[in-house]
RNA sequence: GGGACGAUAGCUCAGUCGGUAGAGCAACUGGCUUUUAACCAGUGGGUCCAGGGUUCGAGCCCCUGUCGUCCUACCA
């Protein structure tokens, strides 16, 4: 990097080291090494004398005249090691203590337990495996400079413990959203990234161009309209985990790549989307946060199933008045200003009532949600409801106060879906996917579809207020 | 887009009224066989984010820019 100028110092005496290093018999990039097992695994097989390989990271050090003892992690434990100049000779003894912290080395010895009862192996045969060349940060305050952080994540991990936790962690969310839809016989899918026209959603879409066909192309900003064709296709419970891309800005909870899972179920409807989510968030909080209870920006979220619903139309009166519908615009304006909501002049009643909504009812559901029911203005893509078609039938689920997961009873009737396209598209016939349209007139069967945004759902698991925290490499401004 | 705040040693941070740049950890030298934020003695280490301005003199005051954080607006 640029500043290499600026730890010349600290670079230029640790390969000093190496080469000293290197004379003295130890290599300083050597080969693999054959350990027992991982450190996390070591603590709970440790028993007095036993033999034992292990290997990791040098974190911390106390050098004496005659007796030395480390830390190593392999990023999943700490383990201590001691080294005594009687035992490993006083040649090896010198030659360990030019190690410096960030060094990785791998060791052969016997368990041994100290004073204070520490887990720790007393070394016979020390290996260096990799010299580090740079300085590690401060071992008592880590690394906490937040863009550092972001920026080199590869430190972070290394001196902040709980952020290798939290990524463990998403991993491990990860995959059992994978083995929990497997398990229901849900197909994972893999469909394109690359478009050539970016639907599936109303977003700003990033664009390149493919050289071979000479034609510009989109990264996607969701996957539906392909997973839609899939379903045509007969795979009939599909899903997808990847990353969706859109050409916005960004914020504490908007990265312009993110991960979204998206999941179609053909012969269901909103309701099976509604079974398959509680199930799906209970099985995640059970397996890998083995809790129930999430705590979120001072409240405390119950997870229990099942959840609350209420449809849009009850919430709206639950808050605004039993008689909010019977006002005339007027009505509802003088409310909005008590609520001290903003409006603008052209907005119509139904906007007026999702302007409050968004602003001062969401916001104050904290357990999890379904708002069922909403307007169809508000929802162009979901079947309506059979009773009223005013209504679609569709749910929000509202887990915090924040919107987690959508989920419809999809659109299948292809006329009906050709001529929302065309009042979207006004008029401009190439931005219509006539490949879609055809496939639904093909025949899509009744089909439940729902949108989870993992990043999201991953800081409500972790209690993190910043999308950054839970994506290992966020987006970032270049660095001037 | 608007506003507030921040950037000083490898890391974490102090820096008074505008008057020679500081601490702890890390590093280096020496000592030390049960340490664990090891300890003791000593040493070195700075483009004070960048550029301009005011001033005899700027880390500090003013302007511009960069990056970040928070608030707010917008977008989904």
């Amino acid at each position: 990097m640029s500043d290499e100028l600026s730890v010349n110092e600290y670079r230029q005496q640790r390969i000093e080291n190496m080469e000293k290093l290197s004379e003295a018999g130890y290599p300083a990039f050597g080969e693999a090494f054959e350990r027992t097992d991982r450190l996390d695994r070591l603590h709970e097989q440790f028993e007095l004398e036993k033999p034992v390989a292990a290997c990791g990271r040098i974190v911390a050090m106390r050098k004496m005249g005659k007796l030395a003892f480390a830390h190593v992690n392999d990023g999943s434990a700490r383990f201590q090691l001691m080294i005594q100049r009687d035992v490993i000779g006083e040649d090896a003894f010198k030659a360990f203590k030019l190690l410096d912290l960030g060094d990785c080395i791998g060791v052969q010895g016997a368990f041994f337990l100290t004073k204070t009862e520490e887990n720790t192996i007393a070394v016979k045969i020390w290996k260096l495996l990799s010299k580090s060349l740079l300085p590690l940060p401060e071992k008592f305050h880590g690394l906490s400079d937040v863009e550092t952080r972001y920026r080199q994540r590869s430190l972070d991990l290394i001196s902040n413990p709980e952020v290798m936790d939290l990524f463990k962690k998403r991993s491990k969310v990860m995959r059992e959203i994978r083995s929990y839809l497997d398990q229901r016989d849900f197909l994972e899918v893999e469909t394109p990234m690359l478009q050539q026209l970016a639907g599936g959603a109303a977003a700003k879409p990033f664009q390149a161009h493919y050289n071979a066909l000479n034609v510009d192309v989109f990264m996607r900003i969701a996957p539906e309209l392909y997973l839609k064709r899939l379903i045509v296709g007969g795979m009939d419970r599909v899903y997808e985990m990847n990353r969706n891309f859109r050409n916005e800005g960004i914020d504490r909870t908007h990265n312009p790549e993110f991960t979204c899972l998206e999941i179609y179920q053909a012969y269901g409807d909103m309701r099976s989307m509604q079974t398959l989510i509680q199930g799906l968030f209970l099985h995640i909080a059970e397996t890998v946060f083995e809790k129930i209870e999430f705590e979120w920006m001072g409240h405390t979220i119950q997870l229990q199933t099942p959840w609350k619903e209420v449809s849009y139309h009850d919430l709206i009166c639950e808050h605004l008045g039993a008689n909010w519908f019977e006002l005339d615009e007027a009505g509802m304006r003088a409310i909005a200003e008590e609520r001290e909501v903003g409006l603008e002049d052209v907005m119509s009643a139904k906007e007026i009532t999702h302007e409050i909504y968004d602003k001062t009812i969401e916001g104050t559901l904290i357990q999890p949600t379904f708002i069922t029911r909403l307007p169809a203005e508000l929802v162009p893509l979901a079947n309506t409801c059979a009773d009223d078609p005013e209504l679609v039938d569709v749910f929000e689920l509202i887990i915090g106060g924040k919107e987690i997961a959508p989920a419809y009873s999809e659109l299948n009737n292809p006329l009906e879906q050709r001529k929302r396209f065309e009042e979207q598209a006004k008029s401009d016939e190439s931005a219509i996917d006539h490949d879609f349209l055809t496939a639904l007139e093909i025949g899509m069967p009744p089909t439940g579809g729902m949108g989870i945004g993992i990043d999201r759902f991953m800081m409500l698991l972790t209690g993190s207020d910043a999308i950054r925290d839970v994506i290992l490499f966020p987006q970032l401004k270049p660095r001037g």
